[in-house]
DNA sequence: ATATTTCTTGACCATATGGTAAAAATTTGG
DNA sequence: CCAAATTTTTACCATATGGTCAAGAAATAT
């Protein structure tokens, strides 16, 4: 087994080689590489020698750059988390609840459009039962969720929303607008797109928002007089 | 690569074994064990040997009650669709929307207590790519929601539902729900709760509920007089 | 009880898989 | 241009993996 926990605090994406070398361009293809693959077949499902023909290059000069398959996972989550979390944009308690609201669920729609390896990596992992980032979730992401909670209960106290415990009001965020990246094959085919990123997410942006505001009873601080 | 469509229709779970024989108990000690490693490795990651040894037996014979590991994922995923479609309650147009909704989440959600496995496979299923179910998305689950998506339309006809593409609606409601089950290990970590069932489920239930209804701003037909 | 069907086991197989070592090729700094 | 460092390849290896087969053990029916 692989349960082995990574650091819980999110590491700059450094790596050992210099900006623009070769090295550095070819660790980079075998981390994009390896995020796609582990995206769709999750660490146990994923074939090292697949990652690296994908990234093109052979398994042992892929190996060269990481040297086990667990450490390429470790890192590609590294990668992935700091991206994740770091779409907080104005979480600030003063702005406008819907404002923040809108823009927090905008960024995250557009996190899961741009980055949906990203997003279906970290839910893989989670439903794989946390084995990595189980340590980080109970530390870091509890941390950032009570910090961030706060503005919820800020607002709870103002009455401008329901009452509504903050760490679930994220659980549904997150729910609502990753399931647009990681069940993208399930969307696509009820609704039959074509182009999935111009049917879909501009429309589930709106609609997401829209029921959010209106489900968590946002109400504005400064009613348009 | 496995990626063979399986029937888009839903079979009856029938296995050619009469029921209460040893054959019949030995292949359903199998399905249980595979749902569980398929829930957390998907069908790459799931290994054989690991499914028997979780049944009690070996692998060869296990292979004598599935051929194959494709067969054996297929008949699980079999089981584990046709539980969760036949989940609709009543889906019925004359009821009240908010009785509707509340009931459809509360089935939800109590499916996801008690076959979080099943949640799981789906979902790992999809998040792949659906390789296996995608036929069966394009046809079967197309079909449901059109069909129990005029609920929606009749309801926003009468002007008791937020004009909101019905679709989507289960793909939030779906979303919202699922997510407990899915991630699972992500909210205990977050919220450190000991007992999930407890702890977690009822509250969530509500919760859930109650935003969704005001989210899709479902309103009463028969206004309390 | 016995013949027959059903189930289980152990030995085995071809291939896949993660990983290694050393030589060869390439790049880079002086 | 040359030596040193970096990168890539070739050939391997031990083990894991999905699956087969024939013989043996249980259960079942007659």
């Amino acid at each position: 087994m692989y349960t082995q926990q990574m650091a819980s605090s999110i590491d700059a994406p450094a790596n050992r080689f210099k900006a623009g070398s070769l090295g550095d361009r070819n660790h980079r293809k075998v981390l994009a590489a390896a995020a796609k693959v582990f995206s769709r077949k999750g660490y146990t499902g994923a074939r090292v020698d697949e990652i690296a023909q994908l990234a093109g290059m052979s398994k042992p000069n892929m190996l060269y750059y990481f040297k086990t398959k667990l450490d390429l996972y470790r890192a590609v989550m590294e990668d992935v988390l700091a991206l994740w979390l770091n779409s907080i944009g104005d979480f600030c308690k003063e702005s406008e609840p819907a404002e923040v609201m809108a823009q927090y669920v905008a960024k995250k729609m557009q996190l899961s459009q741009q980055y949906p390896e990203a997003s279906r990596i970290i839910a893989m992992e989670i439903i794989s039962g946390s084995p990595i980032i189980g340590d980080y979730l109970r530390k870091g992401l509890r941390a950032w969720v009570e910090d961030k909670g706060t503005v919820f209960l800020q607002w709870q106290a103002e009455g401008l929303m329901e009452p509504i415990e903050p760490a679930h009001a994220f659980f549904m965020i997150w729910a609502t607008t990753q399931t647009y990246a990681d069940f993208e094959s399930q969307i696509s085919a009820v609704l039959a797109v074509d182009d999935y990123d111009v049917e879909v997410y501009p429309a589930a942006t709106k609609l997401v928002t829209d029921i959010l505001i209106r489900g968590f009873g946002l109400k504005s601080r400064t009613p348009t007089s």
